[in-house]
DNA sequence: GCTAAGTTTAAAGTTAACTTTAATGTCAAT
DNA sequence: ATTGACATTAAAGTTAACTTTAAACTTAGC
């Protein structure tokens, strides 16, 4: 397919797949006019790019990632235990992110049953200090 | 503490620090020889930093999740408002994080499954089918 | 008093990941 | 044969997130 199809089925201007070629991110052939002929695997190829993107991944680890031989000749090993490497990090974050939220969520209940009283804010000022703290 | 010391605990350049205050992710007094001060909890709060950016999130969207400075002087309904607003942002990037996690276990399952001889066209089209699926 | 380590600022430089611009080439359809 | 959509390239521009540089100030130890 030339460059065009595979924008509209990637959903990325054509900007950027020419970005990504010249960034060995990905391939394509030439026809006899110039342009480029991309394989029906681009769209998937790219679709693996933006997903690796938005877990955290720059283009120079996904570059890394993707051997240019394609699918088959993947390092599998070295690749899942990245991947899995990165689960860990989010899950603890994950974990940081809840215990956040449920102490912010006592602080809102003891300000809401508090009186308009001078040190409210303060109190919940010190709270918030010891949430910080114990994350 | 003073930046030298900040930077030893956390392992962050004293530029860094420099350039995440004037970025209003941290804030600090100064001391009378203009030398910055910062408070003891200034290395969780550059830590919390380093994580969120390890998951993915920008600065801008970082500096909304911190707690905000001068909260004891704020009054009851404006404190009670930002804290709620800060519940909402925790939870906007627990979606967030939710979401990376499940593509990269969508990258982890593909990669476990494959079968190391299954010819490459095919798995590729399996992959993008499942991914498509999914959204 | 001198030196060295630590601090200050403003401003310029860097890198990643793109996008935009400009000038040109290809091709199907009117 | 011209128009318009699509393609090409090199080069310049953009934004985020920093780092480096340069010149000057502070302070502890010899």
């Amino acid at each position: 397919m030339r460059i065009g199809e595979l924008a509209r089925l990637s959903g990325l201007p054509t900007s950027r797949i020419r970005f990504y070629e010249t960034s060995d991110l990905l391939d394509s052939m030439r026809q006899s006019n110039g342009y480029r002929e991309f394989s029906p695997e681009a769209p998937l190829l790219l679709e693996i790019i933006r997903r690796a993107q938005e877990a955290g991944f720059s283009l120079e680890e996904i570059r890394h990632l993707l051997p240019p031989a394609g699918l088959a000749e993947w390092p599998k090993e070295q690749l899942l235990s990245r991947l899995r490497a990165k689960v860990a990090d989010i899950e603890a974050l994950q974990q940081r992110l809840a215990a956040s939220k449920s102490a912010l969520q006592t602080i809102i209940a003891r300000v809401e049953a508090k009186p308009d009283d001078v040190d409210c804010a303060a109190n919940a000022a010190q709270v918030l200090a010891d949430l910080t703290r114990q994350g």
